[in-house]
RNA sequence: GCUGGGGUAGCGAAGUGGUCAAACGCACCUGACUGUAAAUCAGGCGGCUCUGCCUUCGGGGGUUCGAAUCCCUCCCCCAGCA
């Protein structure tokens, strides 16, 4: 009996949905924040910049926390800063008894956040800025798991759209606003490749989408690689459904 | 039909008698990851009973101790001429 009341510790629970990028994370959290009360806490280090949206795939037609927190060109969002924002914001999603969702594809935020990574205000040497305390609170890790060959597909088929949608203007209008390619290209992925296209490194840019989408082919395969292994109890999920039921077990 | 060029591993492309299972790039696969993480870096990538063996460089035949590399022939592609 007085074992039973020590596994209950706590009512703070956080279920985080990660996955590679276009493994459908966002609509799975959003999904799951009507459902259950949710509220959404981006774990992406490029969707806090304003302005890149095309880009970054924002979802914006549901409220997320931490997305558009600074504006682009300026000093880099780090992990310090997204773990201080995730800590206040925890909290104060519980006090209004919501649970919060967090999503994203920064498998290093997540699994900093997951094992309550504490990093001293200043940054110090490398190699010892971590002070690791167990997390007050309870966690449900849930996986979208894509096959393969479909996954690529689908980031294929994104891309595609996204240049459509203007994907080359968006950045053409970073940089006419002042946003340095410098800056850009440390981004990676879409706003490096465009950027280059820009600077004419490509010929067409039909060159610009496949060296793309192979980019993100293999940023995809990182991005599992870290979630197999750097993430513990990841709960592997086909979906909606199955991560539904997960959801309602863990909230009970 | 003639002439010239060409057919090399999933793709592109080196190699032109031995040190070639075959450079390199891409794709693909795997892994690392301690304040830029959509970043940065590492390994693998014909097969196997894997410190060696087997099957590969359009097909077949030949020369040679030895061929992806030389010769003959056949098939296919491209360019120019008919």
């Amino acid at each position: 009996m007085t074992q039973r009341k020590k596994t209950v510790k706590t009512n703070k629970k956080v279920i985080f949905i990660v996955g590679p990028t276009s493994s459908g994370k966002t609509d799975v959290a959003i999904a799951l924040a009507r459902e259950f009360n949710g509220e959404l806490v981006s774990a992406d280090s490029r969707q806090v910049y304003r302005g890149l949206d095309i880009g970054t795939g924002k979802d914006k037609s549901y409220p997320h926390h931490l997305i558009d927190i600074k504006n682009p060109g300026g000093a880099m969002f780090s992990l310090g800063e997204f773990l201080r924002r995730a800590n206040e914001l925890l909290p104060q999603i519980w006090e209004k008894g919501k649970v919060p969702i967090v999503v994203g594809g920064t498998g290093l935020y997540i699994t900093a956040l997951l094992k309550g990574y504490k990093l001293p205000k200043k940054k110090m040497g490398r190699g010892r800025w971590r002070k690791q305390e167990k997390p007050a609170f309870d966690t449900l890790v849930i996986a979208l798991d894509v096959p393969r060959a479909v996954l690529y597909q689908r980031i294929d088929e994104r891309l595609r759209r996204r240049m459509e949608e203007g994907l080359i203007a968006e950045v053409e209008g970073l940089i006419r606003a002042g946003v340095e390619a410098k800056w850009l290209n440390k981004l990676g992925l879409e706003y490096r490749y465009v950027t280059n296209y820009l600077a004419g490194e490509y010929e067409n840019e039909e060159e610009l989408y496949n060296k793309l989408r192979f980019a993100i082919h293999r940023y995809a395969r990182r991005q599992l690689t870290w979630l197999r292994h750097q993430i513990n109890g990841v709960e592997w999920t086909r979906g909606l459904p199955c991560a539904r039921v997960k959801v309602k077990q863990f909230l009970h």
